[in-house]
DNA sequence: GCCATTTGACCTAT
DNA sequence: ATAGGTCAAATGGC
């Protein structure tokens, strides 16, 4: 067992330890349900994590050169920046990490060849109902540049791609496909990794805008903590959000929010500590698609989620059918390099958006 | 005029 | 050959 491997596994038994005593302080009436369900969910999650690093390394040690790739986090570490939605991946989370590194070197092929597929993908289902008073968006402007007829499936895909692309050489891009099963789900693909900063404040110019995300990517973790409060804070107040693993099962943790309007289900754990990651997949509600009484324009509204989570962009016609949902992470760096000593610091941040 | 969307054409992977 | 992804001219709104 390598280093890290061991390291992990210990922070894992110890997380789990620690879970399990907070837990016992919560096994009274005066705690709610959901600060026990969250507290379960956590330690199981730890164990699951424990007992997969123990695998991962026997198997490795047999000789067995098929390891359980990184990716068995995504299937029980929502803060697994390669997958924390659960839904359906196109790509080992390993070849991910590859792609992206790949997507680096061909930063620089501008031409007009089609880029390598798939650097960095992820899949982000979202769907709304009511409950939001408006469109969260990633904090990123999308500009749409395709429309495709998809084979076998009803709707047609969209494509989208930053603003920042030529200004900043932002290559992230995102489909946004409808789902046939169900019309108001939304499956978002997201592609490669902003290198832009998501405009969550107007404030800012532009040089300081380069500077916070320089800040943001080197101090990442200083900033976690107020992301996470005032996440947390926000969906207290806004939001309803589920989340779906891997194969469409719900693997619920209830969030220990007291407000009885405010849910939150995701597969694996969550910790506020988590919320500076990428990948989050949330599920809000479809009745908001219906309402075009927004209260701002879709057009760069800003996100009352979060600290304002930026702006997206879109066109009047195509609220109908595209969504923004932060798999990248808005704020830091989208190269997941796994920390083994702690993966849940390389969780980033994940803010939904919805265009009705 | 600028910017975003639309949409047909083109390119690439399979 | 076909499907998916992207480009870029045309178009429209501000």
């Amino acid at each position: 067992m390598e280093n890290w491997e061991q390291q992990t596994l210990i922070n894992e038994l110890t997380q789990g330890m620690e879970l399990a005593k907070q837990l016992r302080f919560h096994v009274g009436p005066s705690s709610t349900t959901e600060t026990r369900e969250y507290l379960v969910q956590k330690i199981l999650s730890s164990y699951d994590k424990a007992l997969l690093i123990l695998n991962w390394s026997k198997s490795a040690s047999n000789g067995q050169g098929t390891r359980p790739q990184p990716n068995v986090a995504s299937n029980l570490l929502p803060e697994s920046p390669c997958s924390f939605d659960g839904s359906p991946r196109s790509e080992p989370c390993d070849k991910g990490i590859k792609d992206q590194l790949q997507q680096q070197e061909h930063l620089t092929d501008l031409s007009k060849k089609r880029k390598p597929q798939a650097k960095w993908t992820d899949h982000v289902r979202i769907y709304c109902e009511s409950g939001l008073e408006g469109p969260h968006d990633d904090g990123f402007s999308w500009r749409k540049y395709g429309q495709k007829d998809i084979l076998g499936a009803r709707y047609p895909r969209s494509y989208y791609r930053c603003t920042n692309r030529n200004i900043k050489h932002c290559w992230a891009t995102k489909q946004v496909q409808r789902s046939d099963e169900d019309p108001t789900v939304f499956e978002i693909t997201y592609k490669g990794k902003h290198t832009c900063l998501p405009e969550c404040d107007p404030n800012l110019e532009p040089t300081q805008q380069d500077g916070e995300v320089q800040r943001l990517n080197n101090n990442a973790n200083d900033h976690k903590q107020s992301q996470a409060d005032d996440f947390l804070q926000n969906l207290k107040n806004n939001l309803k959000v589920n989340t779906e693993d891997m194969s469409n099962k719900e693997m619920p943790c209830h969030l220990p929010l007291t407000s009885a309007s405010t849910e939150i289900t995701m597969n694996g754990n969550y910790s506020p500590a988590n919320f500076d990651g990428s990948l989050m997949q949330i599920f809000t509600s479809p009745a908001m698609s219906a309402s075009n009484s927004l209260p701002v324009s879709p057009f760069r509204q800003y996100s009352s989620f979060g600290r304002g989570f930026g702006t997206v962009c879109c066109s009047e016609s195509d609220r109908s059918d595209m969504f923004s949902s932060n798999a990248n992470s808005p704020y830091l760096d989208l190269d997941f390099t796994p920390d083994p000593a702690d993966p849940d610091l390389t969780f980033p941040f994940n803010v939904p958006g919805f265009f009705p």
